[in-house]
DNA sequence: CGTGATCTACGAACGCCGTTCGTCAACGAA
DNA sequence: TTCGTTGACGAACGGCGTTCGTAGATCACG
């Protein structure tokens, strides 16, 4: 409680003449939205949304919270910021609207690994009604796919919007398991799954085969298929309604 | 702020002997789970997922937070209690596998129906894993639908989590609105939704239409269809696909 | 009829949180 | 040089989930 920086006040030391009033390089830590956004990312990635405080992404700046709404009008501002941030690492491929139905697919898949790449950021991506660039742009992207493939206004704006909701929410749905992990000390995710998936199928297995036998029989098939299986089944059951919409067909005759 | 219950505390006066010491018929408040839960559910109903605090729940009970943890071991126990207690408002209807599609879309419709009837309950139903007995119930109804009517089980459990997620994501999503109209100081939904709608619909024809062309060009489509219509759609994409994947087909040749 | 164990209620406190206010130093324009 | 503006930030406010210690009621058992 002594030692470091305690330069300031204390007036009755003369204050030697070399050591020009107090940081002389950097008097300003240039804080800036970029940064205060960087810095959330980088807090939320190591240690989850849960964590992600404005003292936390303040401290790591090195100074009090009060500094951040300069810059950031609310916390949740700075996660739609985030999340916007993230989404500037999706990456599209080239356009080609004959082909809609593949790059629409990759789309889906490319936002889905983005986001899930990202600790638990699905969370600020569900609550978050995102109008930044990197939305925006793709959006027009994958709206625009579906106009072009031939589709309706209305009806590629409905398509488009239960995709992304869709791939959000079992982003979302899989980062639950994030801060159960940690809060049960577990540290290798493949560890805790075994362990959860046990847990869940014994308890299906236990149930009682008179009142739900469904359930008790079929406790193994239940818990088969992990996150990403689960994510492509359902794309999958979407694309194939989209395609019976879609008035000239999917593409993808062989690849 | 004077008048009822305050015959307590105040030794001065030297309490006349009728009155047995304080409290003759009810000593304790008889707290209970479920009065708890039915509790946090009415804070929930009236003021939304934000106001449900412990404090809130404890307060409204007459007592300090402290009390609940008799009963309850946690607020994350607490939203799962109530949203199983929301859960068993769902009317399941008579069970009959070769009718399977229509009763496992009425199954989708009277969840979702409500869930949105519960403010933002959408958002603990998300953030749970429910394990509870009413959604233990409603999942024996479901997955068994599917079983029954020729799905593998693999299959049948993959078709079933995604439903429900679905239901589950849309739900929560009509939710977000919830608390940014209380924010607004809105009271009537449908003035709130106007004035939102209109707003979106700006800011799309906004945008710069050579970077953006299909958005700018359609934004009365992108905001034409409100949550039910959305809602509907994704489910009817989805079970598109479903029927695709049956292999008996599906049901409904005329209703 | 004790009497000790067990359980419920709960006041107080701890350590967080998001946000606001007032102050103060630095800077750009006049 | 002066002054208004702006960014940085210490301090504080009110609220949160949760824990601890204590006190009283309840009950099984001697």
């Amino acid at each position: 409680m002594r030692s470091a920086n305690s330069d300031d006040d204390l007036p009755e030391v003369p204050l030697p003449p070399w050591r020009k009033a107090r940081k002389p390089s950097q008097p300003r830590p240039q804080l800036s939205r970029d940064l205060i956004v960087e810095t959330g990312l980088r807090v939320l990635d190591a240690e989850g949304l849960d964590a992600l405080s404005m003292r936390r992404v303040a401290q790591e700046l090195g100074t009090g919270p009060a500094s951040l709404y300069a810059h950031v009008s609310a916390k949740e501002e700075l996660l739609e910021l985030i999340y916007d941030r993230v989404l500037g690492e999706v990456r599209l491929p080239e356009y080609d609207p004959s082909r809609w139905q593949t790059l629409l697919r990759q789309c889906a898949l490319e936002l889905h690994r983005v986001i899930v790449g990202h600790a638990d950021v699905a969370r600020a991506a569900l609550a978050s009604i995102p109008t930044g660039p990197n939305a925006i742009r793709l959006s027009e992207f994958m709206f625009g796919l579906l106009i072009d493939a031939g589709m309706p206004p209305r009806d590629a704006s409905l398509a488009f919007d239960r995709i992304v909701l869709y791939v959000c929410a079992d982003a979302f749905e899989g980062s639950l398991h994030y801060p159960r992990m940690k809060a049960l000390g577990h540290t290798k995710l493949t560890e805790y799954f075994h362990m959860y998936v046990a847990q869940i199928e014994e308890y299906f297995t236990s149930l009682p085969p008179d009142r739900f036998p469904h359930l008790s029989a079929n406790a193994r098939a239940l818990v088969a298929d992990g996150g990403e299986a689960r994510f492509r089944y359902g794309l999958d059951l979407l694309f194939d309604g989209l395609v019976a919409r879609m008035p000239a067909g999917g593409d993808k005759p062989g690849a």
